[in-house]
DNA sequence: TATAGAATTGACGTAAACGTAAAAGGTGCG
DNA sequence: CGCACCTTTTACGTTTACGTCAATTCTATA
């Protein structure tokens, strides 16, 4: 039971037309074009991310499938949870101005904004604290290595 | 069945001298001082990371103790694993040069070094579009307020 | 002695985002 | 027809560093 006619063979088999509309991918695609696993889509799907159609039991992504695959990557790659992502996907409205899903777009941005200054900052104080034992342990060896002496470590 | 000889009451009942000499504290005590929780200390110990002595069965953390339990925290502190500080610290022979452990500890800093800087980059990389889709979301916000408009988003 | 404040061991719970089988169904090709 | 390949659902496992009871014991003090 097919919802789209077959197009000519791309490579592999049981596959979807390449054609220029391009309507629907299955999961084996979709996940090869974005760089996630099958698991990580169905994933997905199962937290209330993603809402692909289906063919009998075939999930098929369309174009809205992959904006929004694209803006949990952002979401991701920003720092964000998938529940925040979720959130602010969930206030999505085509009817509307989506000011609401804006406005907590923005403000969960700015709270995670100041997340990451703050994991900046300890990473940067921890290469310094590490930067620092590094030169003392190299000290130590150094003066192992010239003249035999008592120390205190570990 | 004391070890120590009692001390004057330091505020808190069932205490261990607070003398000049302070050998021996315990859990309460130890885990004051250095801002971990008691839990902490047990799991450190179940790691085996701390060895502190027994007097029946309750645990006294002596200097040496003390002396292990900074390196761990500074170890955690710079993004060192629980194991990883372990394994530099089983190195640690206080009859010998600690060559060996030394060596250790330097080739095991390179490495989270390196995974420091890596983060940093990824978190920078992190505000950058961050930063960009804020100032995005922002320009679309003062759109909707000036001129009301469709969009796509979410 | 009653009570409050430490301490003990044991053991299940948590968070996040999937990984990894397992068992089974569909399908196009040679 | 059978194999290879894709897909499905279900469900337990992984990682790290503890948190959070629970039940019990010990000790000092009022």
């Amino acid at each position: 039971m097919k919802l789209v006619s077959p197009g000519e063979a791309s490579a592999n088999t049981n596959d979807v037309p390449a054609e220029a509309g391009e309507e629907f991918v299955r999961i084996g695609e979709m996940a090869k074009k974005y760089g996630v696993t099958l698991r990580t889509l169905r994933f997905y799907e199962d937290k209330g991310l993603l809402n692909p159609h289906r063919d009998g039991s075939t999930r098929l992504y369309t174009r809205r499938d992959k904006a929004r695959l694209k803006l949990i990557l952002l979401g991701r790659k920003v720092g964000f949870s998938l529940r925040d992502v979720k959130q602010m996907m969930d206030l999505y409205d085509p009817t509307g101005t989506n000011t609401k899903q804006l406005r907590l777009a923005l403000d969960k941005s700015e709270k995670q904004l100041a997340r990451l200054q703050k994991q900046r900052a300890l990473i940067d104080d921890a290469i310094g604290e590490l930067s620092n034992s590094m030169s003392i342990v190299r000290q130590m060896l150094s003066e192992r290595t010239a003249a035999p002496q008592a120390s205190a470590a570990g």
